[in-house]
DNA sequence: GCCGATGCGGGGGAAAACCCCCATTGTTTC
DNA sequence: GAAACAATGGGGGTTTTCCCCCGCATCGGC
């Protein structure tokens, strides 16, 4: 046992995915799933109790995805690697995490192999896509200093309080989950529609949808 | 002129795109492009008006799409050949639009050739495609009892005012749009909320991209 | 050290949506 | 012809959102 242990938390809506990752991944006794979440809230509590080396996402996660979840994990752990394991062949959600800073994007529909490989590099501070991404075209993504979509113009507060307005809970629900007052959502949402030029809630659902937000 | 003039009608929210499909087509002499719309509403007020041999019809029309416009079209003129030209390559909106009475789908990203053919094919009441389906393929799908999506379970008026939900409007201008009272608007959103078992508008709208209904 | 942005919270009122109930008129279907 | 469904509209209520106004604390830059 002279390699350090790598810890790793897993954060999937699906059980029997995580259970899945859990049994792909334990093969090897140098690692341990230190914690499982099923949103990302509880994510995020539960990186903040185990301190893991790795954090394994879905980017579709409720109350807080995969991408605000990067964001919001390497921002608390600078060291921490995150890798993105989605069902989403998508360059411009790759895009994003990336420059969210996640380092690994696996797609569920590769081989579990891929994600011991991509676990395997993560753990040595080596990125690993399993789709065919040269290094170059991701430097060049990344430290391009590109306007990025228009959801960098709201606040982390506010992007987190339109995903779940989008997701279908009321500003009570919301104030509750946050442990904030119905007023402060409302300030929040109201300055996310004002900032996006928007009138109704059925706008700022398609806004989220087209901005990847939310899954519609 | 012997031949009998092919009277066409375009509906687009784009008015360059209308102009382009009319200079496109009215190389020809046989045809004559007697309307143009640019919103579902106004397509089928145009229809009424000019009655034409041919509509063209974009997927993404306001107010109603080119679906269900499909579907208003062929129960109001029976004889009338739909043509959907839209940018989406996308087999399962060929399927639906053809469930509901076209006969022909192009895509914008083809050349204005196919536009041409498809219409000459059109008019001699003949379907074409532009992307490779084959006729067997389409009968399969056409004639097929399929439970298809459960946007069938809602009817017309149901789905037209989720739509107009989903594209942003307030049940009052709903109401005012369809010349109907707020409180019918209210039934009708009630009763696809309930069908759908859907709790809030956000939801509503999720579902409408889901399916079709709505772009993001 | 100040300033702007962010996050948080509130008052109060108008508007909209939501929730039951209900009835009438057609059309389609058995 | 009865029954089911679609579309229309209303009464009367509660809940939620929306829209102004306002304040305060914090934090990162300049």
């Amino acid at each position: 046992m002279s390699k350090p242990l790598t810890r790793i938390l897993i954060a999937d809506d699906h059980q029997a995915l995580r259970q899945g990752g859990r049994t792909f991944l334990e093969t090897q006794d140098r690692w341990q799933i230190v914690a499982e979440a099923s949103d990302g809230h509880d994510a995020l509590k539960a990186a903040r109790d185990t301190q893991p080396d790795i954090a394994i996402l879905d980017y579709s996660l409720p109350l807080m995805n995969g991408l605000e979840l990067t964001r919001a994990l390497k921002q608390e752990f600078p060291r921490i690697e995150i890798l993105i394991y989605t069902m989403h062949d998508r360059e411009d959600l790759l895009v994003e995490v990336l420059r969210a800073g996640a380092r690994g994007y696996v797609l569920k529909s590769d081989s579990g192999q891929h994600l011991q490989s991509a676990v395997e590099a993560l753990s040595l501070r080596k990125p690993y896509f399993s789709a065919a991404i040269s290094e170059t075209l991701l430097d060049h993504y990344v430290k391009s200093s590109v306007a990025g979509s228009n959801v960098a113009t709201l606040t982390p507060r506010e992007r987190e309080i339109v995903q779940l307005i989008a997701e279908g809970k009321i500003n009570k629900q919301i104030a509750h989950l946050l442990d904030i007052s119905v007023k402060t959502v409302e300030t929040h949402r109201a300055a996310a529609m004002h900032k996006l030029k928007l009138g109704t809630t059925a706008e700022l659902v398609r806004y989220a949808v087209r901005n990847n937000i939310v899954e519609p």
